[in-house]
DNA sequence: CAGTGAGCGAGCTTCCGCTTGACTT
C-alpha cells in the first residue's frame, strides 16, 4: 500500500501528478471546495467576530468519505491544490477533515505540473499559510453578507426569486447603463469628401486611389452638412490636385500571448460565435481527454480556467523546434517571446495551450466534432504563433493637396513579411493594447472605415507630382450609438475591472439571463424591464457596493491580509459598519415596485371564481382568486375576438417553439385559429381610433 | 417563407468561487 495520500482539485491533475510521484503516493481529486457556508441561512455569527459556520457540501459527502477512508494507516497526506486563495482555504478545509485520521499534513504548491516541478515542490513541503487562508475567508463571508442581504430586499420589493451579488450585479449594471446610453443617443451628422486620383505618369496612371479631405489650411476639415460640403466640394473642384508628400513607415505587428480564459472567451465569441458557457464546456471536454486512434485519452490542452499567460519551459521548447522546423528561420525568433500576465492574475496555472503542438489540429480532426475541432484550431494556432517572429507591414501614408490649402490623406498597406501571422491572424477588436475609447459614443471614423482605407494599393507616388482627379464625392454619415454587450465584450470589460474570476465569467452571464435580467437578441445582451428596475434600486441604496471600483478596492484588503498586515476580521468590520446602516435605511426607504394582484371579469373554468392578472416569471397571466385551493391559470387574453365564425373566444398572444410571437384563439385546441398580427378590433374597425397596443417587431 | 400552442402564483427563493458527475425512474 501507498504511504502517502496527496489531495489536488481535479481528475485530470490527479492522474497526470500520480505518473511522476511513484508508488509510494496514492493521489486523490478533492473536485474543488469540500465545505462551505450552508445554502439555506446565512451561516455567519457577526456578533462573534463573523465566525462562519461551514459545512460538507451535499455533493461533496462522498468524496470526503473515500478521502477519509484512503487517509487511513497513511504516513502523510499532501495537500496540492492551486498556489492561490482558493487553493490554500481547500486545503485548511481538507485538513480540518483529515486531522484525526493519524497522518501528517503538509502543504505542497507548483505553478506548473511538469516533473520537475511537482518533485521540487514535494522536496519543500510547507505548513498552511493562514494569511492566505483568511483572505479567502473574508472574501467568502463578504460575499454572502452582501448577497443574502440584498437579494431579500428585492424579494420584498420586486419579485420573489430575485438576486443581487458583488459580481452579478455590477455585470448587469454595465449592461443596463449602455442601453441607456444607446436609448439617449444623439446622431449627429458630418460629411466626408472623398476624391478618386490617379498619378498622371504613363506606367502608374492605371492604379486609381481614394484621398480623404483631411485638412484646410491648418484646420481640420470639418463637414456638417451638405450645404457646408457642396460648398466646398465647388471650390475644390476647380483645383489642381498635386502630391504634397509621401511617408513609408514599417510597422511591426507583435504576436499575441497564448489565450488566458477571458480572452478565449473573447476569441471565440468574436470568430466562432460561441456564447462563453459553450466555448468552456467543449474546453473542458478537449482538457478532460479525447480518444485518439489506438491511444488512452489524451487531454489536447492544459487547463482552461486560468489567468495567467506562461507557459513551461518544455512547452516553450517543443513549439520553437516545431516553428523551425515547419516554418524556418524567420518564423523563429532569436530568444522565446515572453509574455507578462495582468497585475492582478492569481498564476495558479500556464496558460491554455495544446498539450503538444506536434497534435496539428488537422491530424486530430478525425476525433473531434466539428466545434471541438475549431476551439482545438484556435488554441492551437494562437499558442504556435505567440511563438513566432513578428509581422511587418510598409504603411504608407500620402498627402494630396488641391490648390493651396484643401489637404487630402491617403493611405495604404502592404504586408513585407507575414511573421506569426502565416498561422494566426490578429482580430483588431481584441488587441491587447487596444486603447479602451472605441466603444464609446459619438466616434465618427468606425474601425471598419479605416481599415478599408487602409487596406487599398497605392500607386507610387513621387512629391509634387501633378494628379489626375476622376470624381469627389460628397458622402453623408451619422455618429453611432455604442455596441450593445455580447458574452465577449462583457467578459473583457469584468475582466479589466478586475470583476469575477476564470471560473465564474460563464455562469455569471447565465446567472443574469436566468433572472431575466438580461436578454440574448441575437448575440446582444439587452437589459429587460425588471433588470432596469433592479439595477436602478441597487444603486440608489447602495452606490458603494454597485461602483464598478468595488471589488478592485476589495482585492486591495485582500492582498494586505494576504501579506500579513492586517487583520482579517478588522476588514470585515470596516466593510460591515457602513453596510448594515445603509442596509437599515434600505429596508425602510426601498419603494415596493412589487406588481399587485388585478382583478378581472374572466371567470375559472375550473370553479367559476374570479381570475386574476398576476405577474409571474413570464409576464402577466390569468390565475384562479381560490389559489391554493384551485391552481388553474390562463393565459392573459387580449380584448380582440376570435374572427372565426361561432366562435366567440379571445385572441392570445403566444410564443412559439422558435420564440416567435404569434396570436392563436383562446378556445384551442377547439378552435386552430391563428394569425401574426393581430387584427382590430370589430368595434374599431373603419375608425380612426389608435391601434392596439404595438408589439415589438421581431425580424 | 412556413406554421407555431409550457409555465409563472405559495409554504421558497439568494451570494462567489473551486470542481465534475448523476443515489434512482
Amino acid at each position: 500500500m501507498a504511504k502517502h495520500l496527496v489531495i489536488v482539485e481535479s481528475p485530470a491533475k490527479a492522474k497526470t501528478i500520480n505518473k511522476y510521484l511513484g508508488k509510494d503516493y496514492e493521489v486523490e481529486a478533492s473536485m474543488g471546495h469540500i465545505r462551505d457556508l450552508p445554502k439555506s441561512k446565512m451561516g455567519v455569527d457577526v456578533a462573534k467576530d463573523f465566525a462562519p459556520h461551514y459545512i460538507i457540501i451535499q455533493k461533496a459527502r462522498k468524496t470526503v468519505k473515500n478521502l477519509l477512508a484512503r487517509a487511513k494507516g497513511k504516513n502523510g497526506i499532501f495537500l496540492a491544490p492551486d498556489p492561490d486563495r482558493e487553493g490554500e482555504a481547500i486545503s485548511w478545509h481538507l485538513a480540518h477533515i483529515l486531522k484525526d485520521a493519524g497522518a501528517k499534513i503538509k502543504r505542497v504548491v507548483f505553478n506548473e505540473i511538469t516533473k520537475d516541478a511537482v518533485k521540487e515542490a514535494f522536496n519543500h513541503p510547507r505548513e498552511i499559510d493562514l494569511n492566505l487562508v483568511n483572505a479567502q475567508q473574508a472574501r467568502r463571508i463578504m460575499d454572502r453578507i452582501l448577497g443574502y442581504e440584498l437579494s431579500p430586499l428585492l424579494w420584498r420589493n420586486v419579485s420573489k426569486g430575485l438576486s443581487a451579488g458583488r459580481v452579478q450585479s455590477v455585470a448587469l449594471r454595465l449592461i443596463v447603463e449602455r442601453e441607456k446610453e444607446i436609448r439617449d443617443f444623439k446622431p449627429v451628422e458630418y460629411w466626408s469628401l472623398k476624391a478618386r486620383l490617379s498619378s498622371q505618369r504613363e506606367e502608374e496612371k492605371e492604379t486609381i486611389f481614394t484621398a480623404k479631405l483631411d485638412k484646410i489650411g491648418e484646420d481640420k476639415a470639418e463637414l456638417k452638412n451638405a450645404e457646408i460640403t457642396n460648398e466646398i466640394k465647388s471650390k475644390i473642384e476647380k483645383e489642381n490636385f498635386r502630391v504634397a508628400g509621401v511617408d513609408e513607415k514599417q510597422r511591426k505587428r507583435k504576436a499575441q500571448a497564448p489565450f488566458t480564459t477571458s480572452k478565449l472567451q473573447q476569441e471565440a465569441y468574436n470568430r466562432l460565435r460561441f456564447p462563453a458557457a459553450k466555448t468552456m464546456r467543449i474546453a473542458q471536454k478537449l482538457y478532460e481527454g479525447i480518444e485518439i486512434g489506438e491511444e488512452a485519452a489524451v487531454g489536447l490542452i492544459t487547463y482552461m480556467r486560468t489567468d495567467s499567460v506562461n507557459i513551461s519551459n518544455l512547452a516553450q521548447k517543443e513549439a520553437r523546434e516545431f516553428i523551425l522546423d515547419k516554418y524556418g528561420e524567420k518564423f523563429y525568433p532569436e530568444s522565446p517571446n515572453v509574455y507578462k500576465s495582468k497585475k492582478s492574475a492569481q498564476e495558479a496555472h500556464e496558460a491554455i495551450r495544446p498539450s503538444s503542438v506536434l497534435r496539428e489540429p488537422e491530424q486530430m480532426r478525425q476525433f473531434l466534432d466539428n466545434d471541438e475541432f475549431r476551439l482545438y484550431d484556435l488554441i492551437w494556432k494562437r499558442f504556435v504563433s505567440s511563438q513566432m517572429t513578428e509581422g511587418v507591414d510598409l504603411v504608407t501614408s500620402v498627402s494630396v493637396v488641391a490648390g493651396e490649402k484643401y489637404f487630402f490623406k491617403a493611405s495604404g498597406t502592404k504586408n513585407l513579411f507575414p511573421g506569426f501571422l502565416i498561422v494566426y491572424q490578429n482580430t483588431t477588436t481584441t488587441d491587447d493594447a487596444e486603447e479602451e475609447s472605441d466603444e464609446k459614443s459619438g466616434k465618427k471614423d468606425s474601425k471598419q472605415d479605416l481599415e478599408d482605407e487602409e487596406k487599398q494599393e497605392l500607386p507610387k507616388l513621387h512629391k509634387n507630382e501633378a494628379l489626375d482627379l476622376h470624381q469627389l464625392t460628397g458622402t453623408q454619415h451619422f455618429t453611432k450609438p455604442p455596441a450593445r454587450y455580447n458574452d465577449a465584450s462583457l467578459v473583457k470589460t469584468l475582466e479589466e475591472k478586475g470583476i469575477g474570476r476564470p471560473s465564474t465569467y460563464a455562469p455569471t452571464i447565465y446567472t443574469i439571463l436566468t433572472r431575466s435580467y438580461v436578454e440574448r437578441k441575437g448575440g446582444a445582451l439587452i437589459p429587460t424591464e425588471l433588470g432596469d428596475i433592479v439595477t436602478e434600486l441597487l444603486v440608489k441604496h447602495f452606490p458603494k457596493i454597485l461602483n464598478y471600483d468595488f471589488t478592485a478596492l476589495m482585492e486591495e484588503e485582500l492582498d494586505k491580509i494576504e501579506e500579513g498586515g492586517i487583520d482579517w476580521i478588522q476588514v470585515l468590520k470596516d466593510f460591515h459598519n457602513p453596510f448594515e446602516e445603509q442596509l437599515a435605511l434600505a429596508k425602510t426607504e426601498m419603494k415596493s415596485v412589487k406588481q399587485e394582484p388585478v382583478a378581472t371579469h374572466h371567470l375559472c373554468e375550473s370553479c367559476g371564481k374570479p381570475m386574476l392578472i398576476r405577474w409571474g416569471r413570464f409576464g402577466q397571466f390569468l390565475a384562479c382568486s381560490a389559489f391554493p385551493e384551485c391552481k388553474f391559470t390562463a393565459s392573459l387574453p387580449t380584448d380582440v375576438k376570435c374572427p372565426e365564425k361561432d366562435c366567440g373566444g379571445y385572441l392570445i398572444k403566444r410564443r412559439s417553439g422558435k420564440g416567435r410571437t404569434f396570436y392563436g384563439c383562446q378556445n384551442y385546441p377547439r378552435c386552430t385559429y391563428t394569425t401574426n398580427k393581430l387584427p382590430k378590433k370589430e368595434e374599431e374597425i373603419g375608425s380612426d381610433e389608435k391601434p392596439p397596443e404595438s408589439e415589438e417587431m421581431e425580424s
